[in-house]
DNA sequence: GCATAAAAAGGACATTTGTCCCAACCCATA
DNA sequence: TATGGGTTGGGACAAATGTCCTTTTTATGC
């Protein structure tokens, strides 16, 4: 449920170690916006320390959740390739530490470390992969099953996260989750 | 809704002409499978005419699509970066001619040519965000709102891809894509 | 051209989920 | 300590969608 990739955040700690400059350190408080969804970027981030979500508002103002980023997740790494809007708004959870890139320097390690590129189009591929069975999932399941599949891969959920971002994971009403988490507590988990 | 790649498949089309025999072509009849989910493969396929289906089947035998694949768009690329199985069966939905590269080949070719490095990356960054928001809006949006927004992208999509298709690429039972279809023409599109 | 199977359409009903409330509670701070 | 915002929990009802089934239409093989 909270993605993290730590081969990634690995390899990007050794690259900085060697190249100061180049890689930047952004830290921000919980609940801050980071990207806003339709608008222009030039920053690859990627998770050192703390929890992040990538959301779509609607234009009723309805989020829906895409992904919990932890350790070792980029984001804004997807305008690089393409130069478009963000489509994700991106919003700290905890306390939040990052990597930063230009896009300038991220297209020159692309081009330059094979190790790097390799890493980055592996967790493209993993985002893609990730995200196909879940929302087959979602849509196939009823409400509960989908609650029970989140208690075995992230039993604490629902000490970590509010019941708002946990209802807007799953794409669902807070009364509706809550409805499902008393029935289930009524039949004993 | 019919995603498509042409400059990858130009671009595919060059390099087939300059090294004959380490890029395959295939051909395969309407309604055949290719790709398995839960199984493990060793070609990537990238289509050059014809469209495709990508789709997760689950234990009550429920299809969810997740894209249609039309000309030049990639599957099994994913199993390159990852030593996994695949997450998605790939079916032809109409007569189809394919591109297909072994893993080896697939790898040499990111490696030593720059310009196909980039535009993999990009088709796999163009996947994620093609995802986004299409999920998002299903979950938001009444059926009908989502059946007018495919009828915007693609008209005749009630000509060329079976209702049952349709209704599982939107997430929803056949009975309630007619009953949406009903109305619409009720009200008058 | 006929027989059979598959796809499409839709009626009737059950279930799920959302909408709109309101009440209880926590907790920051004036 | 009182006040107000935000989060949580849940009642009552409405709307959307699914399930099950039957009928009609269209495609396909012999």
């Amino acid at each position: 449920m909270i993605r993290t990739n730590t081969d990634l955040l690995d390899y990007i700690a050794l690259l900085q170690r060697h190249s100061v400059n180049s890689i930047g350190v952004e830290a921000f408080k919980a609940k801050q916006l980071i990207l806003e969804q339709d608008r222009r970027y030039n920053t690859v981030y990627v998770i050192k320390k703390g929890i992040a979500k990538c959301y779509i508002t609607d234009e009723n103002g309805k989020e829906f959740i895409q992904e919990f980023l932890g350790a070792g997740m980029e984001f804004g790494e997807l305008e690089v390739f393409s130069e478009k809007m963000t489509i994700c708004s991106v919003s700290s959870v905890s306390e939040l530490e990052t990597y930063t890139f230009s896009h300038r320097i991220f297209n020159e390690l692309l081009e330059k470390d094979p190790k790097f590129n390799k890493m980055v189009m592996k967790a493209l591929a993993d985002k893609i992969r990730y995200k196909a069975p879940r929302h087959s999932y979602q849509h196939s399941y009823p409400i509960e099953d989908n609650i029970l599949r989140l208690k075995r891969t992230f039993p604490e959920f629902t000490d970590v996260l509010p019941k708002k971002d946990i209802a807007n994971y799953i794409g669902i009403t807070t009364r509706s989750l809550n409805r499902a988490l008393k029935d289930l507590k009524e039949s004993g988990k």
